[in-house]
DNA sequence: AATTAGCACTCTACGATATTGAGTGCTAAC
DNA sequence: GTTAGCACTCAATATCGTAGAGTGCTAATT
């Protein structure tokens, strides 16, 4: 356990830290704080912090840096997060029109990334938890048929089909209406249970109609399950520090963010998580990202429908990020519940 | 004008520089060359050929390497673009199963970006050639509608539509179900212009109904005509090579690559055009691109509707990599054509 | 007249070496 | 418990020398 001296030595390591990104030596400490203790002091301190494994040093001669376990300490116990400042409200404000949720989604992520000068991302998933609100066929030619399926939260899928025979207008139109009526304002998971139940009451008097129901809401609810949709943006603020960094590093890096899957298995890990998480350098559990940290928040309907996040320097100003995703979170959480209201 | 001796020797300098991607001295164009002359011949040709300004040289003592007009005159003059490699098409071929067409194209991107070491991307502008094949409202609560519209190339858009009032689920239909049947099969740019006219005819009977549509329809129309597409995918193969490259230079390429901006003024020098385009370093008009090469082919419907290419290291193999964006460009025309067949 | 050998010259890349300066850790004095 | 002082460490930077790749020019060769 820390004394209170300790604590505010420590934390005004992280915060001129954060703000400087640079090692701090004993004598600047000294100058910085307002405790008024000299440099000697400080290192009689600082060497204590470091047994507790919160702040190391590079080198022998250079100064200190916080540990990931010090990060970690500093935003649990050292720091209050308070409400988001006014100013980035308003900043967030005019990225909010949109005429899509594919355009929200993606002007979301601009402002999250050029607000805290990290890769801002928005994540969903699972749509298995979504329900459905309205199934359409549309004849692209004769034997393409494309489906387009909305659900509560109002985004639109669309899965193309391919059939084996012409299938005619009004027999498309009975297989959404019928569709439409069995399974509006169901979630995806009920209805992959239910529609063979409910299939097989029909059999007795449609045999043809039953099969093609079958077949298409098998694809299409499978193809829908797929459909992760990841938006991201600024991944150019990440090379923004860190001047020293090799170039095969770096490429690893965007290599790694541009195949998504160590973000896949981050998020795996908090789902049904309310707070946000905050994983830092090697929790992220990537060995090019040990300099990164990543922050998410579940936004949600019901249940859980997606994330939002970012990826940014591990020294980044903690204080003023955790309340803006916060902020971003719910903000998406109202605007799709207000869609997807109760109303029909 | 070259010689036939200057031109064999200029060619394996650029084959070689593009299988090399290291300036290439005298001594070793010479070995490698068939021609059987010494160094120092091939020293006064290259200074010939310098003197052309098809090749230059960094630095006093370092080899040879083409300038961006001795690209130029390569691709131009000295190179067959046969047809494509099968080895080529057997790799794209499993990319080609999609569940819709978002998918294909991100689909396509990555498969070009992995064969070519590049950058690949898809942009698929100027919707308003396109035809309407169906459009839909899907109520998601009391003021809030969703306008699905599919077009001839079988992509779906949606867009959110805010109005002021309740509208009955009926009344909406009957506005579908009033543009599918005046507008269907009618590009974008003619039905913009002759909306209006057409609703006037209506205006005796139906005064509130054709507010409505007038206000949706507009609304909908210049939405999708601001909806433009941009798929891409294998940034990172732009720090490949050029391992002395600057930090800082990188940053500002990944934000221009962000930006796409750069894309778009070079797409639109490109409209219409039929063949393939390929704009070599500074011809790209962005200063830090001027080690790169962008190369960008039109997939059509019945007129431009999108674009394919790559941005890659200006040393890419050209003689590969032509090919094959005629090819993939080739293959989207193709599909979407069949997608968007005459029958309905 | 075209080609080639030879040589002086240029410039980068690389490694060795020295220097500087920031910062620590320890000890002894306050 | 705190501080001053000092020896020590190490990264960063600059300086220098060398090796090597390559050129350009001239004179010799074919």
């Amino acid at each position: 356990m820390l004394t209170e001296r300790e604590k505010i030595i420590f934390k005004t390591i992280v915060d001129v830290y954060i703000e400087k990104k640079e090692p701090l030596g004993s004598r600047y400490i000294s100058k910085v704080s307002s405790l008024g203790l000299s440099p000697a002091t400080i290192r009689n301190i600082m060497s204590d912090l470091e047994e507790q494994g919160l702040i190391t040093h590079p080198h022998t001669s250079a100064g200190r840096i916080p540990t990931d376990k010090g990060f970690k300490y500093y935003i649990e116990e050292l720091i209050s997060i308070d409400t988001i400042d006014n100013s980035l409200i308003e900043k967030i404000e005019p990225y909010m029109k949109a005429i899509n949720f594919d355009h929200f989604f993606s002007n979301m992520c601009t402002v999250i990334s050029e607000l805290t000068n990290s890769m801002g991302f928005i994540f969903e998933p699972k749509v298995s938890l979504m329900e459905l609100k309205h199934i359409e066929f549309v004849k692209l030619s004769e034997k393409r048929i494309i489906a387009i399926v909305v659900t509560n939260t109002g985004i639109v899928h669309n899965i193309l089909l391919n059939t084996t025979e012409d299938i005619k207008d009004n027999e498309l139109t009975k297989v959404s209406n019928y569709l439409n009526r069995h399974f509006k304002n169901k979630n995806f998971y009920e209805i992959k249970n239910d529609i063979e139940k409910q299939l097989l009451k029909e059999k007795e008097h449609l045999d043809h109609f039953v099969e093609k129901v079958k077949q298409f809401s098998d694809e299409i609810f499978n193809a829908i399950d797929m459909q992760n949709s990841f938006y991201m943006s600024g991944t150019s603020n990440l090379i923004n520090f860190n001047n020293k960094t090799d170039i095969d590093i770096l490429k690893n890096l965007l290599k790694s963010i541009e195949e998504k899957t160590f973000i896949y298995n981050i998020l795996n890990k908090c789902l049904y998580e309310n707070e946000i998480k905050i994983f830092i350098g090697s929790e992220i559990g990537n060995e090019v990202l040990k300099d990164y940290s990543l922050l998410t928040k579940s936004y949600k309907n019901s249940q859980v429908v997606g994330y939002v996040g970012v990826l940014g320097p591990k020294n980044m100003p903690y204080p003023s990020i955790i309340p803006l995703i916060n902020y971003t979170a719910e903000l998406i959480t109202k605007l799709l519940n207000n869609y997807g209201g109760n109303n029909d």
